[in-house]
DNA sequence: TCCCTTTTTTCGGCATACCTAAATTTACGA
DNA sequence: TCGTAAATTTAGGTATGCCGAAAAAAGGGA
């Protein structure tokens, strides 16, 4: 049974697990550029490894990824090029999901990641010209272009700055709904101030300055929430302060 | 692979095709109360007979359809709150294209189809408090209520009514494209009001007046316009007017 | 260098929903 | 009543994507 995208020609050689796969190995370097392993997509997908060594034949049949036996897995440009285009639609998703049907933060993700393979290109178009061409989804994930285009900006993990470093919040990872309600508990949001004060002692958590441009107030980040939080810097020029 | 609908109480028992055949044998039923054949659900689902058979035999397993071998199917109770419950989706689905989307009125019936299967209750939920809860679609067709009830108009096709009768029209059937295009381009909608005349010599197109509440004008009706026109009588209790 | 652990792939199987072709049952006219 | 044509079901087979178990390759420590 393929009841898959008709009129979509980004997104033509498709089930919605060949889309998931590509989504998944770009995933893995979209922030940061690591290839990613065979056992690694399969944690991430939820398969057993041998459901992986299998979709990926696939794959590279399919001229969507390149892989030499036993190790690690690389998109072609016609996968990168498939993997943008759900990104968009997944992001355009969720930006709709908050603006229009008043979804939290952390209730979004799931339903976008459904809905991502069944809505056509008209659809995801005239999406995008309702909520006016957005350019970030809700947790400051960029939004690729129609064209294929992405800004993905500087940003380091906060738990990843020395002591001292100042920058605003630009991307809050969306893998963990808990750490979203609690940030949203917190007042934490895309743009939200931060300064980086330094770790309580014996590895306790990271302290920090947080809030809005006038009111920053102190508070405890814990290891998982230090590294949800994607800061810009302030100035861009002292990536001395950036641990390595 | 199971992608299914989570969060959905009433739609729990379903890979898409159960709930596409659920909601087809509900269709047959809907207007006029014919039980629907195996050979039907076959046209009607663009599938061969013999995937009928099998899939009827799992709707009778699950409880949503009742079979004898060899003769009609329905649905039983829960079937048929399952159809309800896929119809209440579409229709929605439709309604929101149209509104918020500024889809046309015939581009609307494939996407819904496809989206109908994929959108959790709560987005069904939201979607329909975001409408104000509309009680029809963009084709006229009734949405069931969140709790399974429905108001089905009383009302008759336009090629089946005798010379004289007059009405208002509250459904157009979505089947196909191509008409919906050409009563468009006629500016024929729903609640245009229309009067019967007669048919042409020889068994000729038939001639309606038809038009808003001012202005009617006289138009020649094929016979598939004419039985995709659903009218309501103005004058409900000169039902001698129906042609049987 | 060798071995043992870990990672990855291969192999056989399961489930779903579809198809074609071959039975079977029904229904209607002679 | 019979017999054939139409409708329906069964039987056997395809493709997809998943799994567990077993085999194969890679990699690091002694």
């Amino acid at each position: 049974m393929p009841p898959m995208n008709r009129n979509s020609p980004a997104l033509s050689s498709d089930s919605a697990s060949v889309q998931d796969y590509v989504k998944a190995i770009y995933a893995s370097t979209e922030w940061r550029d690591q290839p990613v392993t065979s056992s690694q997509l399969a944690v991430r997908l939820g398969v057993a490894n041998s459901s992986v060594s299998g979709m990926v034949r696939k794959l590279v049949d399919l001229g969507l990824a390149v892989h030499e036996p036993y190790s690690a897995i690389e998109l072609t440009a016609e996968g990168h090029r498939l993997a943008l285009a759900m990104v968009r639609r997944h992001r355009l998703l969720e930006t709709f999901l908050v603006q229009e049907l008043g979804y939290a933060w952390d209730e979004v993700h799931d339903e976008a990641e459904l809905l991502e393979h069944t809505v056509s290109d008209t659809f995801i178009e005239r999406l995008a010209n309702k909520l006016g061409h957005p350019e970030r989804d809700p947790h400051g994930d960029p939004i690729p272009a129609a064209d294929g285009t992405v800004d993905v900006p500087e940003a380091n993990q906060l738990g990843r700055l020395d002591p001292g470093h100042t920058g605003h919040i630009i991307r809050i990872s969306d893998a963990n709904p808990d750490l979203l309600r609690f940030l949203s508990a917190e007042r934490i949001s895309l743009d939200s101030r931060v300064e980086v004060m330094g770790h309580r002692p014996f590895g306790g958590p990271l302290v920090v300055r947080i809030g809005s441009a006038e009111h920053l107030r102190e508070l405890d980040l814990g290891d998982e929430a230090a590294a949800a939080l994607w800061v810009a810097n302030d100035t861009p020029h002292e990536n001395c302060l950036l641990r390595t």
